[in-house]
DNA sequence: CTGTTAGCGCATTCAG
DNA sequence: CTGAATGCGCTAACAG
């Protein structure tokens, strides 16, 4: 484990530091071929690489941000983490990631972590238990965007699915292929958050506006393990839906999961829509209609703007929310 | 945004930097319950955060690793990517994640990204077309680990699974089950990939073993979009193969597409088994028999030689290949 | 127990 | 066109 500094180089060549340091940033204007080819040939010879430590620290910019997921088991959240990475290597800067596990604590020493390690900006998945934290870093003016749940009160750029109008899709769907008994079935509602809250909110919107009923025994919000039991109860009623919507797709594959226990056919006796594509979507028997979020724009869109916060940071400390638009993809299972 | 400084820190508790940096460091010894208190509410009002970037710096640690994969796409990358991180978590490494998308210069320019933003080590999944780059790390005795694949000659500590082993699981199984036309197709061979080699020589072996014929036709290693077509010639053969050996998880997706735009029944008309765990495979109709690789014990292998390595530099800098036992996962696709 | 001194490797004035 | 000087924020001896 060698390291030879810029100084090493700076001697090689005869020339002092700070020409070697023109050098690497290009700043040639005034340099002589000579020194130039001279530079040259003692980086090459010494195998020097420059200390991005060291700059960051003179520059106070690491070039890195920081992406905190709420929960890294959803298939959305690795497809954002990679739209942004796609994004950010373009732009040359370095992405660090971290899974809260939906857990606020975490959330928290990953949050302090990254900024102790002066990551230029952070695009967080908030779990929305550390609203004291988010607003001090909007005091600070720590560039800062949100994605896939608002977090009321607070001054952040937020990039999120239009939730509502994707439940809508789904239950229009249903209503005309001419299902009636249709049910939502999510994971747990006990944090309110944003998308599964709206999702919620439009599937009941959707049912009203075509005056169809709505039974509170068809709209289950339960953590991913108590599914199942949900889905037991629901089958155990006189009348069980026809029809469901997954509100994302963990609560996709406990659907599936419990469909092929229990040798419910699809779309026979249960209709299906999930909320987010999945991989299998298209090969599976049979091929799943899904709600897709334009996940490649949404991470796209959130590190752009990450981006512009660091170049260009607005005093104004104006925020609002970007809303993506959802598109059903018509298979099967519907 | 602002910057709190441990100076600040130290005027503010009237102490000097290097009492607070010792606080800081736990270095409680010989400090005063006072000045400790001192301290402590001190860094409480100014809101003080370290600047990891000036200790490392200092330090010459980052506390960083970076993870370079051949290609994202294969679940298997994303799975050990889980698994590092959460065994970095725990000791309170950072992980940067680059995907070098099977292009040597890609990898190149990652690796050298990396060294120069002074991460303590490197686990690579190496593309295999960077020897002399590689050859220099090993001989700097830069902190480097490969998984997935052997690059022969090279002294680095590499996790894999033993491939041959693999293919021999899903070729016995065939044979147990009666099966006798058995093929396996794979994305393409022409890298010479150590999985893809291996496990087609662990596929020849085992037919050889019970005296069964290999057919060249039934052994295809083709790029991701060319398999379709290379199994519409295995079908257009007089006698197609009644079982085939995905290579992969990537292999196994297209296999399945073709099976279910050809309306070839599963296991009736074709006995299927994929090497990797896909996440439907339980799901999936019919369920998906695969041969497992022990991932997460794969993925925490790779980064405790790595911590090693970084821990206490060997000066020997002898390596060896740790080899993983594939696992059978009999579900009803076979 | 605490303060002083010296860098880590680099970028940036500002004189030559 | 080039070099000397200064400091980013922190740690690490070494003195007190």
């Amino acid at each position: 484990m060698k390291k030879v500094t810029m100084a090493e180089v700076a001697k090689h060549a005869n020339v002092s530091k700070s020409t070697v340091s023109q050098y690497l940033n290009k700043r040639y204007d005034y340099m002589s071929k000579k020194t130039k080819q001279r530079i040259e040939q003692a980086i090459r010879e010494l195998g020097y690489q420059p200390n991005f430590v060291a700059r960051s620290l003179k520059q106070k910019k690491t070039s890195t941000i920081g992406v905190i997921v709420a929960n890294i088991l959803h298939t959305f959240s690795t497809q954002i983490i990679r739209a942004i990475e796609d994004v950010c290597h373009e732009s040359d800067y370095h992405v660090i990631v971290c899974n809260a596990d939906d857990d606020p604590d975490k959330e928290k020493k990953y949050i302090q972590m990254l900024m102790a390690k002066q990551v230029d900006g952070l695009i967080v998945f908030p779990t929305g238990g550390n609203i004291n934290l988010y607003q001090s870093m909007v005091k600070e003016k720590f560039p800062l965007v949100f994605v896939d749940r608002i977090v009321s009160g607070l001054s952040v750029d937020t990039v999120i699915l239009d939730n509502e109008a994707a439940a809508k899709l789904a239950v229009n769907h249903f209503i005309e292929k001419g299902y009636e008994r249709i049910g939502i079935v999510t994971t747990s509602l006990i944090h309110n958050l944003t998308p599964r809250v709206e999702r919620i909110t439009g599937f009941i919107k959707a049912m009203e506006e075509h005056q169809m009923p709505i039974r509170d025994d068809y709209v289950r919000g339960m953590e991913v393990h108590l599914i199942k039991e949900g889905l037991r109860e629901m089958y155990a009623l006189d009348q069980p839906p026809q029809a469901i919507l997954a509100g994302n797709d963990l609560a996709l594959m406990e659907i599936l999961t419990y469909a092929k226990e229990n040798k419910i056919t699809i779309p026979g006796q249960l209709a299906l829509i999930g909320i987010d594509e999945v991989s299998f979507a298209n090969i599976y028997n049979p091929p799943l209609t899904t709600v897709k979020q334009p996940v490649f724009q949404m991470g796209k869109k959130a590190a752009e703007l990450l981006f512009r916060k660091i170049e260009n940071p607005d005093p104004s400390g104006e925020s609002r929310v970007h809303r993506f638009e959802p598109e059903l993809i018509e298979r099967e299972s519907c």
